[in-house]
DNA sequence: GGAACGTTAGGACATATGTCCTTTCTCAAA
DNA sequence: TTTGAGAAAGGACATATGTCCTAACGTTCC
């Protein structure tokens, strides 16, 4: 990830409303990073020094198996903050984090924003809001693949890209490439995701050729989702 | 649990350095809570309106499966902060919590946390970092459970039980006072964790006997543990 | 001392899932 | 048009784990 002069930040700050974040010459603290597609954004065990905002492009969060698979934990598209659990704990990075797109962060220097706690405590309860909702977020992710098999997982999924769950911005944030990533999100191998596509198939819930997956039975899947969609 | 005029506020929060948190009027708002070991403290769904401060005994925060078993996410002994994300974002209870044993509860209500907010900052960061911290926590369990065998979660947990581990209160929190509760704590099966630990012993890692579980080879536990223990 | 209940321990059977590997297909580039 | 690489699809074998159940033991209460 580099730092770029050439992308100017206030479009974005003001895009996305950090200007009441960060007043004054604070705005001015903020560096613009580019990144591109597959690049390695952070590794489980580095130390931030800047808290990130992505403001363009989109990213994932991994975890990387004792046998070296990846397991995705979370996608994320503009605006996500990065960085805001290290920050306030002083602890290295928890998990991966990779570009899956080209794309751009706003960074301000932890330092800065030590400074900025003081004189301006509304920052501290937007790290709050964003930590929280991390933690809820999280916690969904965590009980689904803890209290479901695949199949539940594999409907979930199909059910949240499908036209009914579609038009959050979350929906389409994890919406997979192949399904070698599906798996990967999910929590299984590619070989388990595979049985459970046919099973799928040849109960006429769903229909597949070539990797594209078209839902032939919505209430079918309603009905393996067990009340569950990805959110 | 039981709101009770019969426990004095002022003692648990001069111990627990609350006084500073909630200054001059607040404090009276503090409210005091006994509650009996077994009682359901909290449950999955409902709407929390008020922040509790766990200043005696120990809790569990737990999850129900589908088919109704439970799995444990985390003790709590004091200072343990309940209802932080539910205040933050508004949402119900997301994991049930039980009390392990007889103990005490303060709360304060939302209102008059939200009141707080704008007057003393310092209790948004007091929130930023309890909540960081749960977040931090709830990632390094997540984890374990994601990308181990119980094999490997069940050395960690007795690393974590052993003299060796012994001296911090977490690991104080976490022993469990039978092995259906540390299969619960685990996340597996009673039978699943007794095949284990019968692995463990006829292996001359452990030796147990009624239930009780003494460690005989502290090197062969730290190697099947892989580098993890729970904290 | 005996009964009842909770806990410990493990047998038998089943399912979910992982690993390793091979074949086929599709798409892009030469 | 051909070649190569990546993705899709699935066979074979194995392990981890769950479910259901029974027997034995220990503790508490009558």
């Amino acid at each position: 990830m580099k730092e770029t002069k050439e992308i100017q930040t206030e479009p974005y700050m003001h895009q996305y409303e950090l200007n009441r974040l960060f007043p004054g010459e604070f705005k001015n603290q903020m560096k613009a990073y580019h990144f591109s597609k597959g690049d390695d954004l952070f590794t489980t065990g580095e130390e931030l020094e800047e808290l990130y905002f992505l403001v363009e492009g989109k990213i994932k969060i991994y975890t990387l198996t004792p046998e070296g698979k990846s397991l995705i934990n979370r996608f994320k598209r503009p605006l996500g903050v990065i960085g805001d659990v290290e920050y306030v704990k002083g602890s290295p990075v928890i998990n991966s984090v990779e570009a899956v797109t080209d794309g751009v962060m706003l960074a301000i220097p932890f330092a800065d924003l030590k400074e900025l706690e003081a004189m301006h405590p509304q920052v501290i309860r937007f790290l709050l809001e964003t930590v929280a909702h991390k933690f809820y977020s999280e916690s969904q992710a965590t009980s689904m693949h803890m209290l479901y098999p695949v199949e539940v997982r594999l409907a979930s999924y199909l059910l949240s890209i499908s036209s009914d769950g579609e038009g959050t911005l979350f929906h389409q944030e994890m919406r997979t490439a192949n399904l070698t990533e599906l798996a990967e999100w999910i929590g299984t191998s590619y070989r388990h995701l595979n049985r459970v596509l046919k099973k799928m198939a040849s109960e006429g819930t769903i229909e597949r050729s070539n990797g594209i997956i078209q839902i032939k039975n919505l209430e079918s899947l309603r009905t393996l989702a067990n009340g569950n969609i990805y959110e």
